[in-house]
RNA sequence: GCUGUUGUAGCUCAGUCGGCAGAGCACGUCAUUGGUAAUGACGAGGUCGUGCGUUCGAAUCGCAUCAACAGCUCCA
């Protein structure tokens, strides 16, 4: 009997040769082999139907592990698929992979799947969980391949772009196939408990000009409470959504008048503005110097500039005077205009013109989210003229500066490098050289990055710095954008150490993205419990009865007088009252005060973290705040 | 923009088969003056997103439209 030596988390193994991982799972043991889901192969993911042909490291994957999932729910899209094909077998299917946090199948049906349809294909695929089908693999060449998928316009597609000799895999569960290259489960029943989430449109392959396809989006675990645990942590994500916390907390709105153009409400505009003075405060600091450009520029402008080509689709135009205007989408082309008001020298770059700009988009109304993505925002915008030479260094220095940013929020953060869209301008040696310092600068500082190919600006490629929101949905907030191609546009020049005349580089980009993206996220990433420096309210006053009123408006004007962003809830209601409304505000601070507080000049705290924490004199009270706001701590 | 779903009081939501529009919270008035997450009583508040239609009669059925939500496409 030929053998094979298998490592297995260092304890080497022989087995028969030509043994599955499946079987080494099962001659280790069955608890083992009914968790597995998938396996690594010398590091590689693969099928547990994989015959170890050679000596290797075998790892058995379960549901534990990222890539284990994986394999798990890309079983549960072959489920979806069969329970559809039970009930509705005329549909087509297309691609049905395994997501983040779970898995989809498109469809290609006459049927509309309504919440009630998917209702029963969950029960549908319970009943396929339950008969416990096995799986399994076979390969056929590309023409029988073909003849398999007969009738499916989709899934022919996707045969004919493998290579002409490849054996192509299926999978078969019960009376359903799929072209699939796996890996998957050894059968139905590992699958546990199921669950449809919803069905959405999705274009075929991804491009609006093709049809549209129902997705319909599940779920799956080993175990029933795992999904109730899941389902759970759903419903408390929902609660730290910003679009209900800030109505909630009175931070900022929408109308039906406005859709996408939000409204700030007081307390709101308290948060912007305090995040405004921070932005000030750091790019100071960091050499940046403000200016403020027009909202209207004259169409001319944006032709030079490449927007009326590139962008006029997401421009509001308007006319002056019988001329055409554009309300500025972006800030780059004003920033421009301020640049060339003067003469420059190479000794005055690079020369950072920062911007608070307030830009107006036209955003397709199913792409508008909240204060995600809205038509109306202020940009953190700063436009850098610099030399060639000087990239690599501004970029370092950049991304610095974000890092110092997003850390003092605590925010996680990861980086994109997107590189030439399909429409752009410039010359593809100008946007390789771009790309390259993008890149250099980023692992100079010992950050990753992942790749984003042709997701560029069509002016220059751009880093991409992505933060989560409550339901780990990414967004984009910081950018730096390289830009070879405005500064020509413009004729922009410089004086160089030779005298000589040169062009310089452009570079933009945004820390926050957008003032209401970047309140957006930190009202989630805070669930809406913004650290003292950020909170509108940052202490309310309560006093007992209103024989303590005269007191509580001492202790307020104390406070004012230290900067300290206070209110004095002098309604007749009792205490208990207005603790519950200041914490359910999220207020920092709650100051009870009542005859004992009045005596001895102190103040009740109560923290809306820790509670109850006892009495303490006013002015220390008012010193402790003060360094806590100052210091910005979260 | 596309696909699907949802619009009833400021908020969260009931409203059965087409037959007088409902609750809790919030709001107002009055009483209560209190010690760390909801004091009590009374009161006010809605053209059921909007328009057109079907019907003796529409929150309820149909069509259109607007907005929101989930996703696709796009994007800070």
């Amino acid at each position: 009997m030929e053998t094979v030596k298998v490592s297995l988390k260092g304890d080497v193994r022989e087995f028969e040769k030509g043994v599955s991982v499946a079987g080494i799972a099962k001659s280790i043991g069955m608890g083992l082999y009914k968790a597995a889901c998938a396996c690594r192969i010398d590091g590689e993911v693969r099928d547990l139907r994989t015959p170890v042909e050679k000596d290797c490291a075998v790892e058995i994957l379960t549901f534990d592990d990222p890539d284990g999932k994986h394999a798990f729910w890309h079983t549960g899209s072959h489920v979806l698929a069969e329970a559809v094909r039970h009930l509705y077998p005329d549909t087509k299917f297309t691609i049905g992979p395994a997501i983040d946090n779970g898995f989809y199948y498109d469809l290609d049906s006459e049927t509309v799947f309504t919440p009630e349809i998917l209702e029963k294909l969950e029960e549908e695929m319970r009943a396929i969980v339950k008969k416990d089908q096995p799986i399994t693999r076979y390969t056929l060449p590309r023409a029988e391949a073909l003849k398999k998928m007969a009738g499916n316009e989709y899934k022919e597609e996707l045969i004919r772009e493998l290579p002409a000799d490849a054996e192509i895999s299926f999978y078969e569960q019960g009376d359903f196939t799929d072209l699939c290259a796996g890996p998957h489960l050894m059968s139905t029943g590992a699958l546990g408990a199921v669950k449809l989430l919803n069905v959405t449109g999705a274009y075929w392959r991804g491009d609006a000009k093709n049809k549209m396809l129902q997705r319909v989006y599940g779920i799956a675990f080993p175990k029933k409470a795992m999904l109730e645990e899941y389902l759970t942590m759903l419903e408390e994500a929902k609660k730290r959504d910003h679009r209900k916390l800030g109505r909630e907390l009175g931070l900022f709105a929408f109308r039906d008048e406005a859709p996408g153009f939000p409204f700030y409400l007081p307390k709101g505009m308290v948060l912007k503005n305090t995040l405004i003075d921070y932005w000030r405060e750091v790019h100071k600091r960091w050499d940046y110097l403000e200016i403020s450009t027009p909202q209207i520029m004259r169409r001319t402008l944006w032709e030079t500039s490449g927007h009326w080509d590139h962008y006029k689709e997401n421009m509001y135009t308007t006319v002056i005077d019988g001329e055409d205007f554009a309300i500025k989408p972006m800030n780059c082309p004003g920033s421009i205009l301020v640049y060339e008001l003067e003469p420059h020298s190479y000794r005055d770059l690079p020369l950072r013109y920062g911007e608070l700009g307030l830009v107006h988009r036209h955003e397709l109304s199913g792409a508008l989210h909240g204060m995600f993505r809205v038509r109306c925002f202020t940009q953190d915008d700063a436009h850098i003229l610099l030399t060639k030479e000087q990239i690599k260094g501004e970029v370092v220095r950049i991304a610095q500066l974000f890092d110092e940013v997003y850390s003092l929020f605590g925010l996680h953060y990861s980086i994109e490098l997107s590189t030439m869209p399909d429409d752009h301008i410039g010359s593809v040696e100008d946007w390789d050289v771009a790309t390259a310092a993008l890149a250099d600068a980023i692992t100079s500082i010992g950050k990753s990055y992942v790749l984003n190919p042709g997701d560029g600006a069509f002016y220059g490629p751009k880093l991409d710095f992505h933060i989560s929101d409550s339901l780990n949905r990414t967004w984009q907030c910081g950018t730096i954008q390289l830009d070879y191609q405005l500064p020509g546009r413009f004729d922009l020049e410089y004086v160089a150490e030779d005298n000589e005349k040169r062009c310089p580089v452009m570079i933009h980009r945004v820390v926050f993205g957008s003032i209401e993206r970047f309140i957006g996220i930190l009202t989630e990433h805070f669930a809406g419990a913004f650290p003292t420096w950020l909170s509108p309210v940052q202490a309310v006053v309560i006093p007992i009865s209103e024989k303590h009123v005269a007191y509580a408006d001492s202790v307020a004007k104390t406070l004012q007088a230290a900067g300290v962003r206070v209110e004095c809830d002098t309604r007749s209601e009792k205490m208990g009252y207005k603790i519950r409304e200041a914490q359910l505000q999220k207020t920092p601070y709650m100051l009870v005060v009542g005859d004992k507080e009045a005596e001895s000049g102190t103040v009740s705290v109560r923290s809306r973290r820790d509670g109850d924490t006892g009495a303490v004199r006013i002015e220390d009270f008012a010193r402790a705040i003060r360094e806590e706001i100052d210091t910005k701590a979260l």
